[in-house]
RNA sequence: GGAAGUAUAGCUCAGUUGGUUUAGAGUAUCCCGUUGACAUCGGGAAGGUCCGCAGUUCGAGUCCGCGUACUUCCA
């Protein structure tokens, strides 16, 4: 097999997830084998994946890899979100460039176009994964509006009815003027913006001329006023007691009342009451039973019932109005003011707090049991940093607001008759046998129920998912639930811990009493290089699949991992694509040249390189035993950091130099096969990485049988290291690179080669590792010696002294003596450190006995160390 | 306004219950090197008052307190 000068990406990855698809290692079945079941946090059919994806996607494959090279029955299930609210915007806007308004769609025809979008989409989204190399059972896709799904939903709405954790209420909500639906509170995003904080004062009905004045963000929400409100002790208005004033304008003449939820210090301690649009002054407006004007229509221009402006924006309406008080002799001052404003999460317009009937759903109940688990760690978050922030939400929930004024969704299933009794059934059929059987009469005259027209929050359904994957709605014994279920594993953002993860805990106690997952991770959000989160809005988020073809899925796989510490926000930089791409060139390169040597093997030659193929295996080992522990941690930034140095520099650096055999010269058929069988355990343990080019450099080392792929290579469990090899490897690299740093500052052309002369304790160590120690330093003689070589170039290597000698090199006394003076006085100062501890006989009677002792040997070395070094010295 | 988190090399971050050589990695920087698997590279070096102040301790990057800066969440 001839390699070529690089790794070809493109064709690899075709080829390679082509064939682990048709091996039917994506697919999973219920087994014996212990299972690993992930469910992916579905994407939204709003347009395609960006970094953010790319980074949860691969952390997700990597744990599924690695699981499978365990021995697990892995099933990782794919599947997309219908984004109820995102979805209708997009179609919306879609339909509005082709000059179709929505308003003139019915309803069946709005969602025909949406169903339109989210084949186009949704299929977008999924040849992504694919393209990035992602293990998915495509035999398990899911999608949250399929009819089982939709069914599981009103099984859902149905029972939490029936248990009267649903209701329907009139409350202040947020709502969202351009979408023209209700907002949950975690779906407004509060932005602190420059407002103008204006003075309006208000005439007092009385016989003299006395106003009150008060200050307001919202000058248009003045024609809703009902009520001004003042503090009880606030000696300055104390004698309005009883009293009216006339709201400026359209003249109601409305009430002052008192209240202590009055800020004494704000503006001038006197507040306009307007209920109908803040949630505070709707909470006074209950408590002092005050009247409610609605001033806006939905799509936030004024209302007819504002008397004034009808049918303009609140915004124009806020600037013409400060015209209107200034003419009426109203405005008193207006000052520039900082506050926090409510926007929506998906249309970024400005949240208008108002009084609508919805749909809601209890929490307190359910709450209760998934706050516990994770509490008590039976649902363990990585980092755990995040269960404070769990526990203080779900300690303060409040009732969620489950219906959205959009087409697109799951459709309440409640039914209206003309009396406005409610029916709530799964059905159409069952909410009209309740009527009939409920009111026969009327039922008789006029048969027809009105469904309602709203829709469930998308949330509603995406709580569902890791049961309904598995069909939990027609069979909850199901082989494949009580096989796959709990899941794992549940790899998300932190934004939707609320959303999202906190509801999925709910629903799976409430409906299987288990836990949907045992542990969460975390990842972080994925910022540019000046730190600012990616977004389509802000246009910082590169096009996935352009990376992936002009990189390589797995520069793409690597960049977003290795500088992603476990959930912390990470930073993307090109860079790091380009380091991924000439990591997998580094692995590529040394493929080539352990393949070059497959010609040369000769079973005659003297077992030379023993110590090389020893040490690199006991380095598998310790890393072994290291990636099984940060994996565990989901510490997957250092474990592939780890992996990325064993191989590129203990294999590559080190290994492949001391094993590799001169220009033309042939190598011992057993190193040979030693290095393939290092280079597979080396491809098996970056494999889950970095999937491609590990498969392809499997293939390409040794011709494998048919069904033989790294994918599937079972990992063995890991074995403690040899610490002795361990050492001595450190202790021969410290050699090499001493003597090399010692040759170059003495200029030293690398070709030029030096005779080796070693005072040292133990000779037998350097017996062992010689022929490396030579090859590497370029020495053509290396012999002992216990005194100093006069003429030489002298070195100290932990207590070993070292000298070489090179015909024409100039011995610059002065630059080793400089050399050796420092670091003796880092040691002399290093040493006294210690012996300040040792005697201190409070540090002698308090520290464990292992601590005395690991001193008392670091003192020992030291000691050792400047006596070799004063030694040194004295032979300069 | 309330809560949480973070602060270590120019940059991005590791640093386990306080003690494992008076702090590590990657990257950027500087020096040397190219008929050799790889310049998408090799060899070497330099770089830190661990945010500040105070405390607990025989011993603090690590624990406590106060302060400063930044970030996030909630209202």
């Amino acid at each position: 097999m001839e390699l070529a000068k690089n790794f070809q990406h493109k064709e690899a990855e075709e080829n390679w997830y082509a064939r682990w698809n048709e091996a039917g290692f994506f697919n999973s079945e219920p087994d014996g084998r212990p299972a690993y079941t992930i469910v992916i946090p579905p994407p939204n059919v709003t347009g395609v994946l960006h970094m953010g994806h790319a980074l949860n996607n691969t952390v997700q494959d990597i744990l599924i890899r690695r699981a499978k090279m365990q021995g697990f029955n892995t099933c990782w299930v794919p599947g997309t979100d219908h984004a109820s609210i995102a979805t209708e915007a997009k179609v919306v806007g879609m339909l509005r460039e082709k000059g179709i308004d929505k308003a003139n769609l019915s309803r069946e025809e709005f969602l025909k176009y949406a169903w339109e979008w989210k084949e186009k989409y949704g299929g977008i989204i999924l040849k992504q994964l694919e393209k990035l190399g992602c293990t998915l059972d495509w035999n398990r896709t899911n999608f949250t509006m399929d009819g089982h799904y939709y069914k599981a939903v009103m099984t859902v709405f149905n029972d939490l009815y029936k248990k009267g954790h649903i209701y329907r209420g009139v409350k202040m909500i947020n709502w969202d003027p351009k979408a023209q639906t209700a907002l949950s509170d975690e779906e407004v995003i509060h932005r602190q913006t420059n407002s103008k904080l204006y003075y309006v004062r208000y005439r007092i009905d009385s016989p003299e001329e006395e106003y009150i004045t008060v200050a307001t963000v919202r000058p248009e929400t003045i024609l809703g006023d009902t009520a001004v409100c003042v503090h009880p002790n606030d000696p300055r208005y104390a004698h309005l007691k009883g009293q009216f004033c006339f709201v400026p304008l359209v003249n109601r003449r409305v009430p002052i009342i008192f209240d202590d939820y009055i800020d004494l210090e704000f503006g001038t301690g006197a507040l306009k009451v307007t209920p109908a649009h803040d949630i505070n002054d709707y909470n006074l407006a209950i408590k002092h039973n005050l009247e409610v004007v609605d001033t806006l229509n939905p799509d936030g221009t004024m209302s007819a019932a504002a008397q004034l402006y009808v049918g303009m924006d609140r915004f124009d309406v806020r600037k013409k109005i400060i015209g209107a008080l200034k003419d009426a002799g109203n405005f008193v001052k207006d000052q520039d003011y900082v506050n926090q404003v409510g926007f929506s999460e998906r249309t970024d317009v400005v949240i208008e707090p108002r009084l609508s009937m919805q749909w809601w759903c209890r929490m307190d109940t359910m709450a209760k049991p998934a706050l516990d688990a994770v509490l008590n760690n039976d649902i363990e978050f990585y980092p755990g940093k995040f269960k404070n922030l769990y526990r203080h939400w779900m300690e303060n929930i409040k009732d969620w607001c489950i219906s959205r004024q959009l087409s697109w969704g799951h459709r309440i299933p409640a039914w209206y008759d003309k009396e406005g009794t409610i029916y709530v059934a799964e059905t159409a059929d069952a909410a009209h046998a309740q009527y009939r059987e409920a009111k026969p009469m009327l039922a008789a005259q006029h048969p027809e129920l009105r469904q309602d027209e709203d829709v469930l929050d998308t949330w509603f359904s995406s709580w569902l998912w890791p049961l309904e994957v598995f069909n939990w709605d027609a069979d909850a014994t199901n082989k494949d639930l009580s096989y796959y279920y709990p899941t794992q594993t549940l790899v998300t953002a932190p934004e939707i811990i609320f959303f999202w993860v906190a509801r999925m805990i709910m629903a799976g106690y409430e409906y299987t009493g288990k836990k949907p997952f045992s542990k969460v991770y975390f990842t972080g959000i994925v910022r540019d290089k000046q730190g600012r989160k990616m977004s389509k809005s802000l246009g910082n988020s590169p096009d996935l699949l352009q990376l992936i073809e002009d990189n390589g899925a797995d520069a793409v796989r690597f960049s977003v991992m290795i500088t992603s510490p476990a959930g912390n926000d990470l930073l993307y930089d090109d860079a790091q694509l380009e380091q991924g791409r000439n990591f997998y060139n580094k692995i590529w390169n040394a493929a080539k040249l352990v393949q070059g040597w497959s010609a040369r093997t000769s079973d005659n030659l003297p077992k030379g390189t023993g110590f090389a193929e020893q040490w690199i295996v006991e380095r598998i080992k310790e890393v072994s035993v290291q990636l099984d522990e940060m994996i565990a941690e989901f510490k997957l930034s250092e474990a592939l950091k780890t992996v990325y140095s064993l191989i590129w520099n203990d294999f590559c650096s080190w290994y492949l130099e001391w094993v590799k055999p001169a220009q033309d010269q042939p190598i011992a058929t057993a190193t040979y096969n030693n290095t393939l069988d290092v280079f597979d355990r080396l491809l098996q343990l970056l494999h889950p990485f970095m999937p491609f080019v590990t498969e392809e450099v499997y293939h390409k080392l040794r011709e494998r049988a048919d069904g033989d792929f790294l994918m599937v290579l079972p990992l063995a469990p890991p074995t403690a290291p040899k610490t002795n090899i361990l050492a001595a490897g450190l202790n021969l690299q410290e050699l090499v690179t001493a003597v090399r740093d010692t040759r170059n500052k003495h200029q030293i052309k690398p070709k030029e080669k030096i005779r080796l002369f070693v005072d040292t304790a133990t000779r037998e160590y350097y017996g062992n590792v010689r022929d490396i120690l030579m090859k590497q330093v370029n020495c053509e003689e290396l012999s002992f010696t216990a005194d100093p070589v006069p003429g030489a170039v002298s070195m100290v290597v932990k207590t070993d002294k070292l000298y070489f000698t090179h015909e024409g090199a100039k011995v610059d006394t002065s630059m080793q003596r400089e050399q050796m003076t420092k670091e003796l006085e880092y040691y002399r100062g290093f040493v006294e450190s210690i012996s300040k501890k040792l005697d201190n006989e409070r540090f002698m009677k308090n520290a464990r006995p292992d601590v005395v002792e690991m001193e008392q040997k670091k003192r020992n070395d030291g000691l050792s160390k400047i006596k070799a070094l004063e030694e040194g010295l004295n032979s300069l």
